[in-house]
DNA sequence: TGGTAATAGTTGAAAATGTAACTAACAACC
DNA sequence: GGTTGTTAGTTACATTTTCAACTATTACCA
């Protein structure tokens, strides 16, 4: 099982990101999943509802880029879970404004803690410059 | 919508490292979908062969960071359409050597092209310093 | 007005993934 | 040699995701 060919995965970025997005997210999972039984669609919509406190679903979907059927089943299961709350806008039904529960607020504030806690150790394998530069790379390839 | 956590979602890596993963990776899924209508699990599958030329499912497993079934689910499909062959081991019979066909051959160098194309577009929004990092970062990340 | 188009969100069926249990082949130890 | 353990790979079933069609509401415009 020796290199044959010249190109190397190692070098294609999207393979790369995928890797490392993969590997990376798999303790955090383990969090999100084993206490909350949660996927990884819900705690970003929860994450977006605590940051934005207000977001109608089609908001979500911009924002996190996520495809509304996601969201929606997202939402819907954190409504079972009295996460969070819906309320009809009046001026247009078709919105529904989202707000988190005092109980969803207080998941996130868990998850939240452990998120830091978890890049702070993923930020332990890189210098100071190599974290700047990987974020301002991150963000600039997050732009379609 | 405007933010009001002071957390914000786009300092943590793992969530920054998905949103690069999947944008980045659109334009080269609508190729390999589109003209193979190959998944994501086969055409890593399929480079995996072309370039190290001779690997059995489990070596493809261990390379590519993939579960044994998602593994074996794309070797049967890329089997169905002729890319690959498969050899039972004859010292070990439970060991399959798997090796691409001409035509998978074929397709791969395709694909391939369309990869480090793919990877230029990508590569022209950052520095080549920046690139040198990413690649670096990564691969750090990469490892568990 | 009324009729068509557009938008927010949901639902159902098909496809893909994850998990665990399974088969077949070999290894190791007595 | 036979029992037990290990390894490579597959299969079955439950869970998620995707895609397309759907409902309900508002916007546009003659």
């Amino acid at each position: 099982m020796t290199q044959k060919d010249d190109f190397d995965l190692r070098e294609f970025l999207p393979y790369l990101l995928n890797q490392a997005a993969e590997i990376s997210s798999q303790s955090f999972q383990r969090i999100y999943k084993g206490r909350y039984g949660m996927l990884r669609t819900e705690w970003r919509v929860l994450f977006h509802l605590a940051i934005y406190e207000r977001m109608t679903a089609k908001d979500i979907c911009e924002k996190a880029i996520m495809h509304k059927t996601k969201v929606s089943r997202a939402v819907q299961r954190l409504e079972q879970r009295r996460y969070l709350q819906r309320k009809p806008d009046e001026k247009d039904r078709r919105h529904e404004w989202l707000t988190l529960t005092s109980q969803g607020r207080a998941v996130y504030e868990d998850l939240r803690a452990h998120a830091q806690q978890h890049d702070q150790v993923l930020m332990q394998k890189l210098s100071t410059e190599e974290i700047t530069v990987l974020r301002r790379v991150l963000n600039a390839l997050s732009q379609p």
